[in-house]
DNA sequence: GCGCACGTCAACCTTTCGATTGATGCCGGG
DNA sequence: CCCGGCATCAATCGAAAGGTTGACGTGCGC
């Protein structure tokens, strides 16, 4: 796959976000691209379909869509070897965001607002099998080492985000498919690590700490 | 300025964004991109300094931008008849981006995920003078008006804030010199209004809609 | 193998929250 | 003047949330 052309499946619901991406990549002349998708199931489909070598997959596909960006990442590299590198762009640089998004196998994680010479050198380091992070990706996991004790585990961030949402525990057991105890537990944790001892406080911290998305 | 060219400014901090506005636009032959902005503020001075009819405006400019898209809005509006119609072309749709930006004088509305024509069709509206907003943004501007008893008296609403701040009852209670039982019948009135059952889920409501800061 | 973090769950208990009902005083518009 | 919205407070009760303790299996690193 280290050949002349890096085949390229774009992911990403909003028209003029793919019209860009082309745009800035097309200019390249060992990419091409090969497909479009506007949900991520088409995605996962074209990715199964198409000979691709790399992916751009968005995380948000609108609400009118049942799968989200790192669940198709996740189906995407579930093939092993020889399924295509997903490189996530996306606006978001939460751990909400980016900690399901590598979980899934995603090759690299790069924001909208990069320029296009970096977005082009994270799309060959993805081609080669080579991890792109954006700066403040890198910085927010290299940090999560430093400090372990101020970093949510990636399930008590999903809680924390129904949280969030305004979900009850009772609601947000439903919704993973925990017992009510197992939710509790979370948060307990969860207070402890961020130094809080309510679910509203433990909202507002994590927004202001970046761990979870502001907007709904 | 009804001409035959309709002049375009775009301001937008991603440059993916730019460029996939730029590849739609450009292909409608009586439009012509006279400049770019990746900052808010260069997009008030360019809006100034250059004739434009149309300033495609985004509403958030990263953390390193002091100016949002709307304060940006009102100062290019500012200054009357003869200033660029400004077109705000966005993600969200939350009355907390869109209240601001209409107030702010913009003569559209429009997301992010709008297909090309639509776009296009758009521009060309805000070049006449004309209003063109999202199908979902005037869905929420006629049902605000509808259901005017979404609003919160002043005192509900410091009771939220306190409330999104994280504070227990008890605590709000000494905060602001009443009584549990006052917090607590402030709070009833207050999941009326929003039609919401819990602290947290008032807190997300209410920042859906802006009538809290979003900050922490 | 062992410790450790993580995720899962249970039982018990205390505190807080939310729902209901009802009351008082103030103020402004019809 | 009276009604309605607002702000204030009280008492009560059930539901939800939070604290504590303890437990089990899994996976990972030393």
């Amino acid at each position: 796959m280290t050949d002349a052309v890096i085949r390229l499946l774009l992911a990403d619901d909003h028209p003029v976000v793919r019209a860009g991406l082309r745009a800035v990549l097309e200019s390249e002349p060992d990419f091409a691209i090969v497909a479009e998708a506007a949900t991520a199931e088409r995605a996962v489909e074209l990715a199964a379909e198409v000979d691709v070598d790399v992916v751009l997959m968005d995380l948000q596909f609108g609400p009118g869509s049942a799968m989200n960006g790192a669940q198709a990442t996740a189906a995407i590299t579930a093939r092993g070897p020889g399924a295509p590198r997903v490189l996530v762009v996306t606006t978001y640089d939460t751990d909400a965001d980016t900690l399901p998004a590598l979980e899934a196998g995603a090759t690299g994680y790069l924001l909208k607002d990069a320029p296009p010479e970096e977005l082009a050198r994270a799309v060959r380091s993805a081609a080669a099998g080579r991890t792109a992070l954006a700066p403040t990706v890198a910085d927010r996991l290299l940090e999560r080492m430093r400090v372990p004790a101020a970093a949510l585990s990636v399930r008590e961030t999903e809680v924390l985000g129904l949280v969030a949402d305004g979900l009850t525990n009772q609601a947000i057991s439903r919704r993973l498919q925990l017992s009510l105890a197992t939710v509790k537990s979370h948060l307990v944790h969860i207070y402890t690590k961020l130094g809080v001892e309510s679910r509203t406080a433990a909202v507002r911290e994590a927004r202001a700490r970046g761990l979870i998305r502001r907007g709904g």
